[in-house]
DNA sequence: TCTGGGGTCCTAGGACCC
DNA sequence: TCTGGGGTCCTAGGACCC
């Protein structure tokens, strides 16, 4: 999609339209909803942490990009607009347009909420003439469902379609064989490769390569030596064009996490109170994703920034898998005692990883049990799986308080609750 | 007043097991 | 009495992506 959140944004502000809009920085108070005319802050206008996320191409047009942050920007574009991202609408833009597409061509693989890859094999017509009339078709019953532009690129494979999809934004429709690899492809910086980012292609460029021809023409040997046996013969296969990975229409989650960065840098023992209680809300957070998408996670993990930018992470792995915000406050709170807080923090996120199913967890358990009943004396790697579903259907004591604002975490300077850990 | 939030995958060392 | 080889799991960090 194209500057999707600011395409979104647009729909409802018609009247922004070909102006420097961004999106990006703190939730405000909501009366923008109730007076939508009212006066829309600038850029200028704006004090305090935050990234843009998205910038129409107006804006893009001072060098203002996504992932900059909002004072830099409102040095170079004072002017813009500047609106708070509104994500349960881009979500159901999201749906609305994935909706769209699979009417067409249903093999979907979700790339994230303004990105797919369609795998458009048996599609009859894209055998045609390439593709173009079919990407045709998709961008107008897109427009035609949401109101919004995007740009598609057909290739033979998802390397080569993401490359195409950028070559002629905004609403672009670009169409490539092999053929042209040499032509369209060959030409473009390194990083345009998805998964050549920032540090790859600043080490490319001190070994004197910039263009992913000149990567093409790299010896495979030298790129082994200098990125390592797996990465190095990707980026030669990469450079090449060869990208066997198939479109892949389901996946399982693999973590869930919650993470916030402050207004202003917090102490950890000066302003422990307030960082105690957002701890406790992000794991509380955390706990209910995990339920209201219907998953229990064994590790639970801690990622801590600090006022200079550096990032630890800790995490504990528990013998069985929870959803529950007590028992993941508990194992944070542990995890947090293995981190130095001397010095100011800017970020506080809670991850919890290891995950399955809560719906076939409860069924082993009852399988479990029935196993149980009839063999005895079974013991092998199984057996945790097992038991861990049982814990996992029928909380132990340790599940049993009700408020997790009343464990005494976030609290490094006391020695740990007797018995809390072994 | 530099630098969001939610993810995935990879690497590498150590513990532990057979 | 000088130390194998293979495998899995756990943990921490980092690159990268949307």
């Amino acid at each position: 999609m194209d500057a999707f959140y600011a395409s979104v944004e647009l729909l409802r502000y018609p009247h922004l339209r070909g102006l420097p809009v961004v999106i990006g920085g703190r939730r405000r108070s909501p009366e923008r909803d109730s007076a939508p005319q009212a006066v829309l802050p600038r850029l200028r206008d704006y004090a305090g942490r935050g990234v843009i996320t998205t910038a129409t191409y107006e804006a893009r047009a001072f060098g203002v990009h996504s992932g900059m942050g909002l004072m830099k920007a409102a040095a170079l574009c004072p002017e813009a607009l500047l609106l708070p991202a509104d994500f349960d609408e881009y979500r159901r833009m999201s749906r609305m347009f994935k909706a769209a597409v699979a009417e067409i061509a249903p093999v979907i693989e979700d790339r994230g909420i303004d990105e797919i890859y369609i795998d458009l094999t048996d599609c009859d017509s894209v055998h045609d003439d390439g593709g173009r009339a079919l990407g045709a078709q998709l961008k107008a019953r897109v427009h035609e469902r949401c109101g919004l532009t995007c740009s598609v690129g057909i290739t033979p494979n998802k390397l080569l379609s993401k490359i195409a999809s950028e070559l002629d934004k905004p609403d672009g429709l670009t169409v490539l064989d092999t053929r042209d690899i040499g032509s369209r492809i060959w030409p473009l910086p390194a990083r345009r490769i998805n998964g050549i980012g920032p540090k790859a292609s600043a080490r490319l460029e001190a070994l004197g390569i910039r263009t992913i021809g000149e990567l093409a023409e790299a010896p495979p040997t030298l790129l082994i030596d200098q990125f390592g046996r797996s990465y190095g013969a990707w980026l030669h296969e990469a450079a090449h064009g060869r990208d066997d990975r198939p479109v892949v229409t389901y996946s399982e989650p693999r973590s869930i996490s919650r993470e916030t960065t402050f207004e202003h840098d917090l102490h950890p023992r000066r302003d422990r109170e307030r960082l105690s209680a957002i701890f406790t809300n992000l794991c509380e957070k955390v706990a209910d994703d995990l339920r209201r998408k219907g998953y229990v996670g064994r590790t639970i993990g801690i990622k801590l920034r600090y006022e200079d930018f550096t990032t630890v992470t800790r995490d504990q792995t528990l013998p069985e898998g929870t959803a529950e915000a007590t028992l993941i406050r508990a194992a944070a709170g542990r995890c947090l005692k293995r981190v130095p807080l001397e010095r100011k923090l800017r970020l506080l996120g809670v991850r919890v990883g290891a995950l399955s199913r809560a719906d076939q967890i409860a069924q082993l358990a009852k399988s479990s049990l029935n196993l149980e009943e009839s063999t005895a004396g079974y013991a092998s790697g199984a057996t945790r799986s097992r038991t861990a579903a049982l814990h996992a259907a029928e909380p132990g004591p340790a599940a049993q308080p009700a408020d997790a604002r009343q464990l005494p975490l976030f609290d490094a300077l006391k020695p740990p609750p007797t018995g809390s850990c072994g």
